[in-house]
DNA sequence: CTGAACTTTCAGAATCTTCTGAACGCTCAG
DNA sequence: CTGAGCGTTCAGAAGATTCTGAAAGTTCAG
């Protein structure tokens, strides 16, 4: 494939949405290549993907296996085609649930078994006010872990059940695109 | 200072914390530093840092520095002492606010910046179905980009400082879907 | 079964991040 | 002014992450 103005547009875009997700905490390549594909539409095969985000076949494979396991890009068989083919998931919410939730759920259990157990032996060594104060200072970030926890779940669960409301925001916005951005589809 | 029990404790809760804020993008001795002036509750000077948390001069220095700039750590100035003291800052939210704002801010305006020119290639160059369709898959970005800011920006500006009530998402959702539509009304 | 087409794996390379520790600089007491 | 006490800086070390590229593995047509 030559580079086309197109590839030029997209690889923008995808260097963009890269930035966003490295930030977050992923590989940039996870980023580039969901969005390349979200961006194309159509499946494409690995190598393709590799040409145009100027990836090796190493890096390409690693990222499209861990994209899969995050549930946000899949396989799609098409007949008489040897090569196996790529597809992003184009739901937002479904992606940013599946992935917040997967990402926060073992950190959490690891923390609070430790902030508990720094609690423990507080408790069992303490005395005088010093300690207890100290003793109230980690109640207060427990307390703090446990309501940013549980921000992040009520979040997710609500979006999950309230999935028709937020459609209609997704549609609404992109009446919004289209309007703010000039009267260039439809007119 | 001898290895006490009670710092045992703290380095417990140090590293968990430490964790988190790692997992959250920042270096994990941001958040270990912190935690430790938290939970000491007296301003400390930066040796006794170092020694109870392991760090060299250096590490100590820096990350100080990084704290202070994020507004969640400050100098105090004890009479009669010739070291700087350090004493953390205990309004959780004044601090996730604060953080949240300064770390999406620039990231955001290059983000919209970049897809803004994406968008502009796409439209002198595009023709034909797959063109069309393409351009509005990253409409469909944009607007999801812009939707995730303003989602951002209305938990900061809720300001709810009340963190015991945490159960009402739904008000936030609310507020996010009131938001897009003025800005869909004003386009 | 065999070879071609394609994918995955992984050791080593390249790169990026963070830390150490010593030199430097600042401030204050005397 | 001088020296002690502290904090900061930064070059190089150490460590962590990510990528490359080639070998090994898999699948399928013939």
């Amino acid at each position: 494939m030559e580079p086309t103005t197109e590839n030029e547009a997209e690889l923008l875009a995808a260097d963009a949405i890269g930035d966003v997700i490295e930030h977050w905490g992923f590989r940039k390549a996870l980023g580039r290549t969901w969005t390349m594909l979200y961006l194309h539409g159509d499946a494409l095969p690995a190598a393709e993907l590799g040409e145009r985000l100027q990836m090796s076949a190493g890096a390409v494979s690693t990222t499209l296996t861990e994209l899969q396991r995050w549930g946000v890009v899949r396989k799609v068989w098409i007949p008489g085609e040897r090569r196996e083919f790529f597809e992003a998931e184009t739901d937002f919410w479904k992606m940013i649930s599946k992935v917040v939730h997967e990402r926060e759920r073992f950190l959490a259990v690891s923390v609070r078994e430790r902030l508990g157990r720094a609690q423990a032996v507080l408790k069992r060594t303490g005395s005088g006010a010093a300690s207890r104060a100290r003793l109230e200072r980690l109640g207060r970030l427990m307390n703090f872990a446990t309501m940013a926890e549980t921000v992040i779940e009520s979040f997710l669960a609500s979006r999950r059940v309230d999935f028709g409301e937020f459609g209609n925001l997704l549609a609404l916005g992109r009446q919004v695109t289209a309007a703010a951005a000039g009267k260039g589809r439809k007119g």
